[in-house]
RNA sequence: GCCCCGUUAGCUCAUCUGGUAGAGCGCCGGACUUUUAAUCCGGUGGGGCGGGUUCGAGUCCCGCACGGGGCACCA
């Protein structure tokens, strides 16, 4: 942005438009320099909140007054002027409370300042409770303090802001406009709080492990590079942090987990934001069944600790259903059978689906069968269980079924919010599963680097564990009804 | 990377076939001591960027930027 359109407006130059409304309310500033030694104060001590007078005066009549004198500080969200008197909704964090002037109270010349203030204005005020002839509890304005002139004009009061470009790539405009917006990032922050909270009640211990790692691993992704001037070696942003995780069940911890930003240099979508946050946990001496129970009791909590009242039943036991049948059901097709590219691939065909097929790998295939025929439909919390051993290079093969391993997908609102596994712990068959990466690599795919620290590990004996991957944004998408990601992270990717 | 749609005043939106671009809010000035989308009077402000066609382009054409949706990608 061009700093010319900021300056105040000089003598006979012409200016309009944003400079003008930036001018004026510049003008304004100085204008208060020069007479309000305490314009600018460094604080503003001993507010309350506007929400604990609202609730403490509904007593009160219409019309009725009070001598009780309040502190409150926030920003001018309306003006209405009345001549000798002038009200203004003056908002902070809890709420809104309208402000009642009069210049039989504070003066000619304090009114004078109270009605010059503009709409975005920050504002302290000392002033007794009332409720307005018409019925709003309001404060009588003994005493006021311009805390931070705003010298630009906030969105529109009551159209408010709704121009996503704006909304997403300036959100402090969005939050100041919306107390919608504002409840929501209020209900992540108590998702979160809720996640954490179950989490450390059932003895799970926070940890943090590396963001920059000098292997990527624990997710099949592209990762951002960045590079370490000192050690003059190439770092990876973390993709995961289920391999470091790992190695801490090894080292006897048992019970861990890590609620942070994974980056994957993908893509951006409605699902997809590049830097996103995830909670992956741990726990030794569990499959992925009690991992199941484990996320059906932490999305409760979250739910609860947001009043969620939508659509899902967030409350009972989730249906379960495995990957074999749910394709079958959505398709028609038995995997179990068409086990071979060709087969399945002739099956596709045969039944006109909708998904690459040429050069296409009998996993991948699978995988577009479940993400375009499955995913879509599971509204309703739904675990699939037990992937075939080719999508899923972390998980254990399953105890009973031939070709698959213990792991499941948690959807609901059809989208994927969890992933978990029965880990794999035996560090020979990791070996196995790392060098058919390797192959993957070498035949251009994406692949798992072949991780010896993390072999290392597991050669030291790793407790049978279960872990859970959930991520954070798109469980934020379920519980507040949104269905764009970007609705949900305060700060989006955007093009530059 | 591909396809479709969008971009007009500080904000929210209008503007038939190409012919002087409008409103509400905001802002500035004035009136008003109980308003709350305050009201009343007067004023102020604009076609994303770069080309082209045309006597004349917000409107038609080309390119670019950004955004939205979809596809691809995303275990």
């Amino acid at each position: 942005m061009s700093g010319s359109d900021e300056r105040p407006a000089d003598a006979g130059s012409l200016r309009h438009g944003l400079p003008e409304l930036i001018a004026e309310r510049r003008a304004k500033a100085l204008r208060l320099r020069q007479t309000d030694a305490e314009a600018f104060p460094y604080a503003f001590a001993g507010t309350e909140p506007i929400a604990a007078i609202l609730d403490a005066y509904e007593h009160l009549a219409a019309g009725e007054e009070t001598e009780d004198s309040h502190r409150v500080a926030g920003r001018v969200l309306a003006k209405r002027g009345a001549g000798k008197a002038a009200f203004l909704d003056l908002v902070d964090r809890t709420g809104k409370i309208q402000l009642h002037a009069r210049v039989d109270v504070l003066g000619s010349e304090a009114l004078q300042r109270l009605t010059s203030l503009d709409v975005g204005d920050l504002i302290g005020v000392d002033g007794a409770a009332l409720r307005s002839r018409k019925g709003e509890i309001s404060l009588r304005v003994d005493a006021f303090t311009v805390l931070a002139k705003a010298l630009r004009p906030p969105p529109d009061k009551h159209g408010g802001l709704s121009d996503v470009q704006t909304r997403y790539r300036r959100r402090e405009l969005d939050l100041m406009a919306s107390e919608d917006a504002r409840k929501l990032f209020a209900d992540r922050a108590r998702i979160i709080s809720a996640v954490r909270g179950y989490l450390d009640t059932e003895g799970f211990l926070e940890v943090e492990t590396p963001v920059l790692q000098p292997l990527y691993g624990g997710a099949l992704a592209r990762p951002f590079t960045t590079h370490h001037n000192e050690l003059d070696r190439d770092l990876y942003l973390r993709i995961a942090t289920e391999l470091y995780l790992k190695r801490l069940l090894v080292g006897g911890l048992e019970r861990v987990y890590e609620l942070g930003k994974d980056f994957r240099n993908e893509g951006v979508s409605s699902k997809h934001n590049p830097e996103f946050t995830m909670v992956e946990f741990y726990e030794a001496y569990a499959d992925y069944s009690d991992e199941a129970v484990r996320l059906e009791e932490l999305v409760r909590r979250a739910a609860r600790a947001v009043d969620y009242a939508g659509e899902l039943d967030l409350e009972g036991r989730w249906r379960r259903v495995t990957f074999v049948e749910s394709i079958a059901e959505a398709t028609g097709i038995d995997l179990s059978s068409a086990r071979d590219p060709d087969a399945l691939r002739a099956e596709v065909v045969a039944r006109g689906l909708e998904i690459a097929t040429e050069g296409a790998s009998w996993p991948q295939m699978a995988d577009d069968l479940l993400s375009k025929f499955v995913e879509p439909t599971l509204q309703q919390p739904t675990f699939v269980l037990d992937y075939p051993v080719e999508l899923s290079p972390f998980a254990r093969e399953h105890r009973s079924r031939a070709g698959l391993v213990e792991r499941w997908e948690a959807f609901a609102g059809g989208i994927e919010i969890a992933n978990a596994f029965s880990e794999l712990v035996d560090p020979d068959v990791q070996r196995e599963r790392f060098e058919a990466q390797q192959r993957l690599a070498s035949a251009g795919e994406e692949a798992q680097p072949y991780d010896e620290l993390f072999l290392a590990a597991l050669e030291q004996g790793m407790p049978p564990a279960g872990g859970v991957g959930l991520g954070i944004d798109r469980l934020v998408m379920l519980l507040t009804g949104r269905d764009s990601i970007r609705e949900v992270v305060l700060f989006p990717a955007m093009r530059d």
